[in-house]
DNA sequence: TTTTACTTGACAAATACTCGACAAGAAGTT
DNA sequence: AACTTCTTGTCGAGTATTTGTCAAGTAAAA
């Protein structure tokens, strides 16, 4: 057995919600807690000191007195906390009876018609709905993607207007922040970063690298649109990224990006690989080559650079 | 295996944060880190040095006291750390929202030192703590709103970084739209569009005023930043709202956007009330007026308008 | 030359410790 | 209802320890 007196009453006063003040108080009048103590009188809990001070919370929020109970036992203490009641099971399983197997298509042309009347509600409601009946992969492949990838023709096409544009972005935008989700994968996974170099304000498809990053288990940190590439790169020093995924849509060939581009040449480390994708990537392929990119053609091929990189074979 | 050490003490203290005097400090009095030399006794730093120095300074925030962890291994060290991601809702809520220190200063500092530290988690951690602990209202005047404007200080006085402030971007945009949350205002509450002009790319301003806006029981549609002012009165239109908000951020005056906020005037319907908000929006008092804009220089004076919209003294 | 990094020693602010006191509320008594 | 008494969270004063910061002098780098 480890001795594990390992946390100064800060860290305990955190961890509780408890005062300092509260938990000296317990123990100088009840010998709540008697933690060890270091050569030179600091207080050091062990973890079961600190799981006692919990349940003691708890039981005082619930009604008890701290006099009554403080010198009892875990066990003891244990047995009287009030169990909650079950989390509801139930209603899960109802829902997953009772949806019927729906076709993604349906979910996909759903959600088109609800960007054309600008009806936000409807369309987040179908998105939501759409990520409870699909695993994540089929709504990335089937739905968000060919809806992003559909919308950016209309917009070209000007079947559409700037505003549909926007207002999908921003509503898919918070949808898959959620899907993302930072705090899912550990700290120790492989950290990539993900944004829109300068110039380019269409951040749709550094979204849905993220998204797709995200589910492959790695740590995504979304900057948003329109980074110079200085900024870009010491981002991901700071943040001791093994990767960075920048999107490019449009235009198809633009002297000030083919600048911005070459920037990397100079400034990225070795340790960093580079990954640019999208539509507009083509008319850049000399450009990229240069500064030792990996252009990006699809999810798939996105997704097997990514567990190249992580396995080093690349760096 | 290249055991590499080539980082020198200035790009450790710039990646994790601490100054050079403390890492010294450290080393000297606890051999928290002890990096190899030069031959001419310059400090080189590996990789892994580097990640034990950024694990040290979260424990410490987490309170432990640094001389208490130095000389633990980097494996210990990871033990010890806090992955709150978990939050068992019912130790949660019943303990955080009655205890805590409820004071929404300290959220404020933590999480621009999160920012500083680029943790994305960490911020969105304590964001989430904080949007637990207090009502909106004081979450949004107490938190979000300094923390944005100090955010924005800091930016142009070049204390920070861009990506800095794209981060805190993408994160609070994420945090603010399940805030905002289109579908908990009923269909027949008044609509507000929130959205920046063309050329504002800073789109912090409209996202407090799209969750102000809720808050206060309108339905928000956020459209992001950079419209044109026809694309922003189309949206207005086809989603029949009462009122646009716009943010104007910076530079205080620009010919540009002087000439997009002038378009206003010929195509703004009289039955939609424009709101215009912002640091930079001083810049533009005259066109504001002419336009028939109505200026707003702060929350409270923007409930306020709001209000008077909702009962229709104006429009 | 000027800047940056290194070491050492010193200082001051922050933090933790003990003890004692106080006040609000709960519980018991008249 | 009014009055004790007890419980318990909070605070302050005084002391000791911990820790961030700085200055001075030297060595290396630009």
């Amino acid at each position: 057995m480890k001795n594990e007196n390992k946390y100064p009453i800060k860290a305990v006063a955190q961890k509780t919600g408890l005062s300092v003040h509260v938990i000296r108080a317990w123990e100088k009048r009840y010998n709540a807690v008697v933690p060890n103590r270091t050569e030179t009188n600091r207080r050091l809990y062990s973890e079961s000191d600190i799981e006692k001070l919990q349940i003691l919370l708890k039981l005082t929020d619930q009604g008890h007195n701290i006099g009554g109970i403080a010198n009892l036992s875990i066990d003891e203490l244990r047995d009287l906390v009030e169990d909650r009641q079950e989390p509801r099971m139930e209603n899960y399983k109802v829902q997953r009876e009772v949806r019927q197997p729906t076709d993604p298509d349906k979910y996909f042309t759903s959600c088109l018609k609800s960007v054309y009347a600008l009806d936000l509600k409807e369309l987040e409601s179908t998105l939501y709905k759409a990520s409870v009946s699909f695993s994540q992969p089929v709504l990335l492949d089937r739905i968000i993607i060919p809806l992003i990838t559909h919308i950016g023709d209309l917009w070209k096409e000007g079947e559409i207007r700037v505003y549909h544009e926007h207002m999908v972005t921003a509503s898919l935008r918070g949808f898959l922040s959620n899907l993302i989700d930072t705090s899912k994968n550990s700290e120790s996974a492989p950290k990539i970063l993900a944004t829109t170099p300068q110039g380019q304000l269409h951040e749709l498809g550094a979204l849905i690298v993220s998204a797709v990053a995200s589910s492959e288990g790695w740590n995504v940190t979304y900057l948003g649109p329109n980074l110079p590439a200085e900024e870009i790169v010491g981002a991901a020093e700071q943040l001791n990224c093994k990767a960075i995924a920048i999107s490019i849509v449009y235009p198809l060939d633009d002297y000030m990006l083919r600048k911005e581009l070459i920037k990397f040449k100079q400034i990225l480390p070795d340790n960093i690989s580079l990954l640019v994708g999208g539509k507009g990537a083509r008319g850049y392929l000399d450009v990229l080559e240069e500064i030792g990119a990996r252009v990006i053609l699809d999810i798939a091929n996105f997704k097997k650079s990514l567990s190249a990189i992580r396995e080093n074979k690349y760096n």
